[in-house]
Parts: C-alpha cells; sequence; structure tokens
DNA sequence: CATAGACTCTATAGTTGCTATAGGGTCAAG
DNA sequence: CTTGACCCTATAGCAACTATAGAGTCTATG
C-alpha cells in the first residue's frame, strides 16, 4: 500500500508518516519503480504502534527506545517500567500545575463581571501584582 | 538598572526579555552611551505583568491585547473576561485528557512487573495494540 | 595605560512535534 | 495526449523560548 493509504488507514498524516521515517521512528519501506513508498502490514503495525505511545505523550527520543526493545525480545523490560513511571510522575505534575492554574484562573474569573471599564476590572488588578 | 539586574529582579532571562521585547510585549527601553538597555520601574512592573499572564499559560498574541487593553482604561474588559474564560476551558480540557493518560498509564504500569524479559511484557503487549 | 573578567549587544540557530508549501515527478483514466 | 489525484524532496514555519558566536562596553586592578 501506499502513503496515502496508509495515512487513511493509520489516521496519521502523511507528512507526519514521512517525518517518523525521517525521524528513524519508522523503516525506509521499499520503493515502486516511480520512487514511492510501499508499506505492507508490519509497517501498519509499527506506525500504530508510535501513534499509541504518541497518544501517552512520550517523546519520540523515548519511543524509539522502546522500538529498540521491541526487537531486543530477550532484554529485561525494566527500561520499559521505567520508562512508564516517569510518564506518569509527569502526568501527575502536570495535572497538578494545571490544577493550581485552574484555581487562580476561578478566582480571577470571580473578580470581575461584565459590566466594567478596564481600570475598575478586577482581573486587571491581579495580573497587575 | 541594566538587563541583568531586570533578569535577577524579575526571575526572567535576559534572552528572554529580549524575546519579549522583539515580540512587542515590552517597550523598547532607552539605552545608555554605551547602547545598554536601561530599565525603569514601570519597565519591571510591565515585565512582571507579562511574567504573570504566562505563569497562566496565556499565549503572547492573547498578552499583548491585555497590555494593549490596560492603556485603554475607559474601554469595556468584557474581552479582558472572555479571554480568562477561555484559558480556563482549555485548562479544563487539559486537566480531563491528562486524567484519561493517566489512567492509561497506571493500567499499562500494573501490567508488567520488573523481573520479565521484553518479549512477556505486559506493557510492551498494551502498545502493540 | 593595559589587561582581564563580567556584562552587554545583535544575529542566528536550535529545541519538539508536527504542518504547510513549493516545485516537480508518477500514474491511471478519458 | 491531457488531466487530476497522488507522490516525491526540500524547506520553512509554528510557539516560546534557549543557546551560541563574535564582537563591543565597562570597571577594577596592577
Amino acid at each position: 500500500m501506499k502513503i496515502g493509504q496508509l495515512a487513511k488507514v493509520s489516521g496519521c498524516s502523511i507528512q507526519t508518516i514521512r517525518y517518523y521515517e525521517k525521524e528513524g521512528l519508522l523503516n525506509p519501506p521499499s520503493r515502486s519503480e516511480g520512487n514511492f513508498r510501499l508499506y505492507d502490514e508490519k509497517a501498519l503495525k509499527e506506525l500504530e504502534f508510535v501513534k499509541h505511545c504518541r497518544s501517552l505523550d512520550i517523546p519520540l527520543i523515548d519511543i524509539k527506545t522502546l522500538l529498540e526493545l521491541k526487537n531486543r525480545p530477550e532484554e529485561s523490560c525494566s527500561s520499559i517500567n521505567d520508562l512508564i513511571a516517569k510518564q506518569l510522575d509527569l502526568v501527575n505534575q502536570r495535572i497538578k500545575e494545571l490544577k493550581v492554574l485552574k484555581s487562580e484562573l476561578q478566582i480571577m474569573k470571580k473578580a470581575c463581571s461584565s459590566d466594567n471599564t478596564v481600570e475598575r476590572c478586577g482581573i486587571m488588578k491581579t495580573l497587575e501584582v
């Protein structure tokens, strides 16, 4: 199958597929006589793996690591565990930050009603520290 | 005060201050004979305003809008209210997404103990869709 | 006065993960 | 042959910084 079809099936854009190939996340596929990329079922599976990892906010560099490990079945999977734990920490941290942010924004929202001028705006006063 | 001092007092890096000036968030300050930027108390206040907005994840383009409004005290502050409401929505949305992500990662974390090989790794099996 | 080190300047490139665009080639159907 | 859909590579752009290169300024010290 050609890249457009792969894009359709995977839900990943053509440019992104090419980008992933360039970044080493996907293997360069075989080519047609016209130099079109030709993908098989294995390539689709690999792309879906990458895409799944991305949906977990795992950075590309770490996805590459996972892909390498995937090709070494006899190796210890402790680094996979570490990677997921790290990702979980980052997510927890970000949730915490966003909750603080949310509180601030909620307070600010209450500091002003719609019928003010800028100089009387409670939000603006808060922003001015 | 020169830029290094402003950076120290504000907690904002020298490069970021220059970047904000370049992007139009801060006014170009006066210069010394040696062409060094010279900042006064007003400039510090303006930088702190920008920095506070950034801490709320407000994009620079919107901060510029807020700064413009700040210079128009007689204008209605409804757009300020809208901006904060929008920001709150974005934050709420992102929190929601991260919670889904967290759940997935927690499930994955439980799918594997440390003493496996890659081929037996529950996490890897999950990633493989 | 000379020197050295701290500070400052502008310009440019890089980071991450895409996304868009330009200019040109391939392919199949009419 | 023409046309339109698809494909190719290269490059630039996005957001918000951040780093680096090469050069100038300034102050304290010998």
